[in-house]
RNA sequence: GGUCCGUUCGUCUAUCGGUUAGGACGCCAGGUUUUCAACCUGGAAAGAGGGGUUCGAUUCCCCUACGGACUG
């Protein structure tokens, strides 16, 4: 006779089980902490401090610092179950920011969440929760793991609008039986704000983060001129036959299929950056069909499907390009267990270095992983 | 030197006596978004200067300035 299993998915009481809740001190992974409290599981919460709290205190919208980690320990204390803070500040830099940075420098667009979740949350921070004993971790990602066949699989959220599966395809197998998302199944936000109302929660009413964490003002091209000075280096603006049409304030503030910020009037229609050239500085500008991809090579592929990618020559898919993009119907071609080349049936527009390319089932929305868009060989 | 043509938002332009002077690109703001962008909505923004004619001038006439073409 065995036991049934809990919500986590223990076969044992709730009291017997422990989890690691991470709290960015955000609605809702406060709510993640106070649902498992409710239902009776041995709960520690932990936020991570990943960055300057003096500068970052007064910015609202941010994520694990200052004025957050007084919020998420604040949610602890009043539902009354242990809370740490952990420096990783040093980590934070060296496991994110540091690539952030190069990725500018070298032409690309990086995405610096996705790194943190692979590198921090779920690779350090997961490490800690095994160390403190936890049976699993617990994220307040919309993002869903469902027990299949072979194992755990990641799905898309249930709600289309808040899906965050995109920022979190190069979770591994090994990281994904270990971490529960406890609101991936929910439909709206609006459930998560009324459980938090419920729960009595301080940051109910707490606007959602956006922007990237650690950068005040939206201004990233300073952080990167901080931390590389003369990173930003003027260059010229041309078009696809080579003519120069204008300067520009450096790469960096540049991502292919960026439209906005080029300065270049007059014209009929708008123009868009089509290639970045660190090497000569280079912004390279053209009209918005010159932006049609239809192959795109990934590398540091993840694969979540049952059995290897390479085990079959193709793959039906469907493909993100960018977290807001639809996805597109689209074919991966492995050329090894973390190499491939994603043939679109229809051409994206902005297909960019540095950015994901995450893959779906062609139906359901589980995640079959993704890679890193690079410019190939 | 003469003759002719041209001069409208930052830019490219529409409006051949009565318009809130329109559009595009650019710019700005908001929406959206745990990346950067894209996208959506909105906004600011113009008659070279001076005289006439007319009930009324961006529009017609004259002068000046500037630009262009042709020509001694």
């Amino acid at each position: 006779m065995t036991e049934p299993l809990n919500a986590l998915g223990f076969p044992k009481a709730p009291a017997d089980t422990r989890v690691l809740v991470a709290m960015s001190g955000g609605v809702d992974s406060s709510v993640v902490a106070a649902l498992l409290h409710a239902q009776g599981f041995d709960v520690v919460g932990v936020t991570l401090q990943l960055y300057d709290h003096g500068a970052a205190l007064a910015k609202k919208g941010a994520c694990c610092a200052g004025r957050d980690i007084h919020d998420a320990r604040r949610v602890a204390e009043d539902l009354g179950f242990p809370h740490y803070v952990l420096d990783y500040e040093n980590v934070f830099k060296a496991s994110v920011i540091d690539e952030f940075a190069e990725s500018y420098l070298a032409g690309a667009t990086p995405v610096p969440c996705i790194r943190c979740n692979e590198r921090v949350k779920f690779r350090d921070l997961l490490e800690t929760a095994q160390d403190l004993e936890a049976d699993c971790m617990a994220t307040g990602h919309y993002i869903q793991r469902k027990v299949g066949p072979y194992g755990p699989e990641l799905h898309a959220g249930a709600d289309p609008q808040r899906d965050q599966s995109y920022f979190l395809f190069s979770t591994t197998p090994d990281q994904l039986s270990y971490i529960r998302f406890p609101l991936g199944h929910l439909s709206s936000k609006a459930e998560t704000r009324a459980l938090a109302a419920k729960f009595g929660l301080p940051v109910a009413d707490k606007p959602d983060s956006q922007d990237i964490c650690f950068v005040p003002d939206g201004d990233y091209a300073s952080v990167i001129e901080k931390l590389r000075p003369g990173a930003a280096d003027p260059g010229d603006i041309v078009d696809l036959d080579g003519r120069t049409l204008g300067t520009h304030r450096g790469v960096i503030h540049y991502t292919i299929g960026q439209r906005r910020g080029l300065g270049i009037g007059g014209l009929s229609d708008p123009l868009y950056v089509v290639r970045l050239n660190p090497d000569t500085r280079q912004v390279v500008v053209g009209p918005k069909e010159a932006l049609a991809t239809r192959t795109i090579p990934i590398r540091e592929v993840n694969w979540l499907g049952d059995g290897p990618m390479t085990g079959q020559h193709s793959w039906e898919v469907l493909a993100k390009v960018r977290s807001t993009r639809p996805p597109r119907p689209a074919i991966v071609l492995p050329i090894s267990d973390t190499e491939a080349e994603v043939e679109l049936l229809t051409p994206e527009e902005g297909v960019s270095p540095g950015q994901a390319c995450v893959l779906y089932a062609p139906e359901g929305g589980r995640v079959l992983g993704g890679g890193w868009i690079w410019r190939g060989r």
